[in-house]
DNA sequence: CCTCATTAAGTTGTGCACAACTTAATCGTG
DNA sequence: CACGATTAAGTTGTGCACAACTTAATGAGG
């Protein structure tokens, strides 16, 4: 019997449907908020640090201006921040909160604990898994 | 300082990258086979059990058939599987491998030790890791 | 300076994920 | 048998991911 290719043995598989099975439950919590779990991220990277460029927000998050730049433009049209070309460099854009955005962050403090209920994982093994997790993504991402 | 909120320590941040990251080492490879990864996955499902229908193929992956349809229709084209209507059940379309798409099987079989290797993690650390990451999708799962 | 390479952001096109819906076949109960 | 409910697959529409490309601004070497 070949256990090479078995669905049930590849970390691929696990992962993928880890990561979306994780999404699903932050579906209806952020659709609260009026956000997709992506536009959460680039929130989360903007409340840490607020007015980056587009390029910042994407070496933070590990996505490419094709991504960012219509997701953006949507969280710009819901309200949540807004983009202002650069007047020193116009090649750049950065990326402010707006009132409402800043104002979500209080909202949105609760998230992660609700998230964290529903896993069924401890702190402990949350924390090892994302830690295992953080050193996958920085071995296969070097490799490039 | 607000530590809840940081974006990195965020387990869903850590395996929505680590996902994409290992997608990202799966494409070269799966482009010389002509598949994308979720096709890959189908694939997977089939060589296991060959002729399922597109629901069980759905149960398996953890897709519905908004997803399944239309890539199922694209491995067709690929010439990878074919679909019929069940004759029985005429509601249901069974998917089986084409002699090409069984003939992958075998190139296949050195992908995953491909990955694991890029990986940087020893044997014992991607097992742990997927029986975390399955028990996490199963204790997410079973809340809905 | 001036041109050519580089950089930043955005655009286009493809495929996946998923919600909401449609269509068609089957089932179950009276 | 009839008919309403259920089930299976497919369709439509939105958003994300990413490759390949475009546009516009900056930078560096001659």
């Amino acid at each position: 019997m070949d256990e090479t290719l078995r669905l049930r043995n590849q970390v691929c598989f696990a992962l993928h449907s880890a990561s979306r099975a994780v999404t699903g439950v932050y579906r209806p919590i952020l659709d609260e908020l009026g956000l997709t779990y992506p536009q959460f991220l680039v929130l989360l990277a903007l409340w840490e640090r607020d007015g980056r460029t587009v390029s910042e927000l994407g070496a933070a998050l590990r996505l490419d201006s094709g991504t960012l730049s219509p997701l953006l433009k949507r969280l710009e049209s819901a309200g949540m921040v807004d983009r202002r070309r650069d007047t020193a460099d116009e090649r750049q854009v950065t990326v402010h909160l707006t009132d409402d955005g800043e104002a979500l962050r209080e909202r949105a403090r609760a998230v992660p604990g609700q998230v964290a209920a529903a896993s069924g994982l401890t702190r402990e093994e949350l924390v090892e898994l994302r830690d295992v997790l953080t050193t996958l993504t920085d071995n296969l991402k070097g490799e490039s």
